[in-house]
DNA sequence: GAGTGGTCTAGACCACAAT
DNA sequence: TTGTGGTCTAGACCACTCG
């Protein structure tokens, strides 16, 4: 079921990536959009809030919205599944698990899980490639109710968000993520191919179930040169945060 | 003038905040909101949505709304403005300027600022410091139209996001954000005291008026250590988006 | 001053979750 | 079955922008 501000939404969005309103012009007014679909004011406004969250339109109060950006930015579950996000590039994602072994949580993994300090967790190390080329490098702990159904994906299971979901109906919802710059170590040197002391780039997520409960936390180191990290933001919305390193 | 959505907002933030709702937990229902703060069911509605996008709660049909997080995120400002950031996490922030020179727009930056490959720009290096620590070194090109007022600012300016705000009124609303690794050149290198070829955190950035019109577009790079920077997303909002590099 | 988006109300019905 | 959030309506008033 499609409801009808999503379809307002949908046509909007489709109109300004074809190109109908190009950056720096004038969406039509709330009004006039809720007159061609034949819905109440609300229901044109729920649209175009999902546009301003997505940063494709900026809103002043007392002047028209106005187009900032032409491209989409993606889904959630793109950015959490490698394969995912590969796939909708028209690339082809492999993986193969480095290490699996079962050891209690170190602090900053029992912080990120909201578990005590010792729990036991299992630490799944991957190596990811793009159309054959390593990538990236993978570190992940995975809470103890959770590590059977890892255990059983096959080593080169392309897709650890989809096995998840198919073996045990996980489904993940939210994520917080930081990002910063750090030196190539033993392992990934000879992973990733890349010199000792090489800049990789970091990425440390932990996420959850709909309900809040943390299933996993990891730590992705990439090859440079090889990902960039987008994010669009505004006074209407901000997702991004800088934050003192610790 | 604080609206009642935000007031409700603002009360719902500071209760997560000051932990009488934990991670976890569930808010209450939006009749017990509304019944509360004695406003319609809409205000509410309107007043979780902004915690929603700011990534505090998440929230499922049919269920309580459910807190994610306890640490709100930083306003688009504080990300904008180096000085304003830093100065609210307590620290004092400094800058100097290292080159300041007009010149024709090389093609990315005629790309990012919408103008013709050749036009004349502002070309601006600066060394910023966080308590006397060189920690990032910046380069900005700004559209002609602001380049005079940037001029007049002064070498050692604290912030130029204010400067400008002062001097002619400027006002910056939306940001595109792409965050990268890189390895530290010789400007780099003698700038920030690291050692040549080390990791350097990069985030480009470009930045545009309420209207979508672009003012600047710059290239930062971080002292390793010393910032991170943090997103949170979910199936309910997705401001992050991975690309292939490029 | 006319038009626009921002706020707010008071209702209605539906889809989904919990029990 | 009951309660919850998600959708939608039809109106009202206000703050702001722009010609």
């Amino acid at each position: 079921m499609t409801r009808r501000h999503q379809q307002i939404a949908n046509d909007l969005r489709e109109a300004i990536s074809q190109g109908r309103y190009p950056v720096g012009t004038a969406l039509p007014s709330e009004s006039e959009l809720a007159t061609a679909h034949d819905v109440a004011r609300g229901t044109v406004r729920q649209a175009v809030s999902t546009l301003l969250a997505e940063g494709l339109i900026g809103s002043r109060q007392g002047a028209r919205r106005v187009v900032l950006s032409t491209t989409p930015s993606q889904s959630f579950s793109q950015l959490r599944s490698f394969s995912e996000w590969a796939h909708a590039h028209g690339h082809s994602a492999g993986g193969a698990v480095v290490s699996s072994t079962r050891r209690p949580a170190d602090p900053e993994e029992a912080a990120q899980l909201l578990l005590p300090v010792g729990a036991e967790i299992l630490h799944v190390a991957r190596l990811r490639t793009l159309d054959g080329e390593p990538v990236l490098l993978e570190r992940t702990a995975y809470v103890d109710w959770i590590a059977e159904a890892v255990e059983r994906l096959a080593d080169d299971c392309e897709s650890v968000t989809q096995g998840l979901y198919d073996d045990v109906g996980l489904v993940l919802a939210h994520g917080e993520h930081r990002i910063d710059a750090v030196t190539a170590g033993t392992l990934e040197t000879r992973e990733l191919g890349v010199r000792r002391g090489s800049p990789l780039l970091r990425l440390r997520r932990t996420t959850t179930t709909a309900e809040g409960h943390p299933v996993e936390t990891a730590d992705d180191r990439y090859k440079p040169g090889s990902v960039v990290f987008a994010i669009r933001n505004s006074t209407q919305s901000n997702p991004l945060a800088r934050k003192p390193a610790g």
